[in-house]
DNA sequence: GTCTATACAGAGATAGAC
DNA sequence: GTCTATCTCTGTATAGAC
């Protein structure tokens, strides 16, 4: 006879099960009879506490997208970080191509998983753009950036960041990474109207690469 | 007995067939009996000549990259236009969006054509990057742009005008539209590096909307 | 409210006969 | 080149056990 366990407890198990697999397999590749093998559950049990497959995939990537906006969090926090570099950092930290945990980002890049991507995307910049909209607001008043469309900017340097290193749109070889961070540190300073050079320092972190 | 076509016929019945329904329908809720259905096939002869369902989908959507190159191609030999008008007119034109057939641009927006969306945008990444490249470094050369990295901010602007105006990850409502055109001018005006302003008279265009 | 078991429709894809 | 038969998979819908 089975555990018949509390609702959250299994919703967890299978959100758990399921992100693992999405992760090693991909999400298409992932059959719900996978997970059912491993949480040991019923087919009509799965049903019972998801609609489909996709809902699942949606809500595993909400988590991943307020892990991230909690890494970009911490950094915006530390005032000893000039403000320019600390909203780099926050952007940057929190991709998940930059994290520990990068198989998340190596399966969020497969062409077969464009559903998850698209979804990511879509959470992230909301998300992302709430969390930075207080520091950009911050710096425009205090005349280290200088924008017309602060939010429309924000998202911007989001979006493209996203693009350049959590996605492989660009289909870049891996010896053009140095100059794509380069390029994307460049556009995102005329973005935001600072001081051309304000993020060389920042380049530094990357000095290894080239 | 079913008459027997010579090969490329057949696929292009398959591939009009196709792209007629997925525009319609949508791609994941196009089924390959669909097509079968109207083109008249056994479900073998439609795997006799694309891999799977994907492949039509890939082949019709370099059909669609093609279109918005060619229509680019078209402005960009048009000497009368200024230099900076004519590449950011060509990248509107290029966008399925802007052109009449804007049932295309509508079924690409749609979450469930993700996969859809994300051929499309590394195809035309990659085509309009070509397309592009010329007309740039003459900028670049007669002192119009000023760019560190061409090639990459090139792929930034298609990327944030593909976003804008072509994909819905941004959610804006419609009545920030002219804001949202103006937004992206003016971001890429910056990463071009032109003087401000430049693309003023360009805005006019949009001056309808707001 | 939670769970199993199972049957079923319809999807994509494959094998092999003709 | 074309077909039919068949496989696996998602997702729906049950009926019923605890």
């Amino acid at each position: 006879m089975k555990a018949i366990k509390e609702g959250e407890v299994r919703k967890r198990e299978i959100l758990v099960t399921a992100r693992e697999l999405f992760i090693k397999k991909g999400y298409e590749q992932t059959s719900i009879n996978d997970i059912l093998k491993i949480v040991d559950i019923a087919k009509g049990t799965f049903y019972y506490y998801f609609a489909s497959k996709e809902e699942v995939l949606e809500a595993i990537i909400l988590d991943i997208v307020e892990e991230g906006a909690r890494r970009a969090q911490m950094i915006l926090k530390d005032k000893s970080i000039p403000l320019v570099n600390r909203i780099m950092m926050a952007i940057m930290a929190q991709a998940p191509e930059f994290e520990g945990s990068n198989e998340i980002a190596e399966e969020l890049h497969k062409v077969e998983n464009a559903k998850l991507e698209q979804l990511y995307l879509k959470a992230m910049l909301k998300r992302m753009t709430q969390v930075l909209q207080e520091p950009v607001l911050e710096g425009i008043e205090r005349d280290v950036f200088h924008m017309d469309y602060p939010m429309e900017g924000i998202e911007s340097i989001l979006l493209l960041g996203h693009m350049m290193f959590d996605c492989d749109v660009f289909q870049w070889k891996t010896e053009d990474f140095p100059r794509k961070i380069k390029a994307f540190l460049c556009n995102a300073e005329r973005i935001m109207g600072t001081s051309v050079g304000e993020l060389d320092e920042f380049l530094q972190m990357f000095g290894q690469l080239s």
